[in-house]
DNA sequence: TGGATAGCCGAGCGGATTGCTCGGAATTGC
DNA sequence: GCAATTCCGAGCAATCCGCTCGGCTATCCA
């Protein structure tokens, strides 16, 4: 019952390109580096984000990624979505699919029910969430450790 | 995001149990042979639910297990926590810890009120269902099954 | 009393997944 | 043309998953 580091390292570094929405492509360096994580394994995940379109790319010098969308646009479940795959804690679970068989039980698997709701709470929660206000959580919560300095 | 089959497993024999509170206990091979399970696998399981309590043992032949309480007072939420562990999405988010290290960010991770919201949403439901009306679901599906005789 | 029927326990193991790294191309700004 | 970047594919060590197996112990029943 894990997000991968997919899921979470995307994420994370996507709300860092959402605090920087409309200043330009940002290279993946300076998200690493912000974000205390690999560049080349954040490479991985923004080739599938690039592919969903939620970031837009420009390559050569001066280049970078930006959001394919303003951050109001995308929701967490977008993003965990394309990096983690199904948001199903089961495979009999996920959307669309009437497999039964996966059960092990050849009628009808008694659990099956409670992975549906399961999936259905996940996806309100992550679905009503978006990056800008993610952004606006963390400029408060660092407006609090404000209180530190002096 | 995904729940493994001990999880998964455990509940489906859990469920087993349920519909066989009262009547003594039963052994694993006739649970794994009723769910399509292994015996073998489920024993490894048996052990962690017997030490949660979850369940009761009787040893020898005409033993087996059969519930620790009656069903109304076991959820998905307690079998699921002994056979999976925390329901946390992601270690930061585990209830009672606060670390913050763990995120690579120094200070705050910016994802984590996504991964505690998620927590607490997916505890909400496991531990709202119990096996008593897991049961009950069970046995009007069924019912509806009858249709197909004769 | 002895055999059959169970639970109990620990070790092990093959395959899949995770979490990266690396090297080298292609593209673009200066 | 050179430096900065994205793009792409391969590979790889470690860990986890999903089981299996062998042998022990406890208990019932004939």
């Amino acid at each position: 019952m894990n997000i991968s580091t997919r899921g979470r390292y995307g994420l994370m570094a996507m709300t860092e390109l959402a605090m920087r929405y409309g200043q330009g492509p940002v290279p993946l360096k300076t998200i690493a580096e912000s974000q205390g994580l690999s560049d080349s394994y954040l490479e991985q995940l923004f080739a599938a984000l690039r592919k969903a379109s939620l970031v837009r790319s420009v390559r050569g010098a001066q280049g970078g990624y930006e959001l394919g969308k303003p951050p109001e646009a995308i929701s967490v479940g977008d993003v965990l979505r394309v990096l983690e795959g199904p948001l199903a804690p089961a495979e009999c679970a996920i959307e669309g699919k009437d497999d039964f068989t996966h059960c092990g039980n050849p009628d009808r698997c008694m659990a099956r029910s409670v992975w549906v709701r399961l999936r259905e709470s996940i996806e309100k929660v992550v679905d009503s969430i978006n990056l800008a206000s993610l952004c606006e959580e963390a400029r408060n919560q660092s407006g609090q450790g404000l209180m530190y300095y002096i």
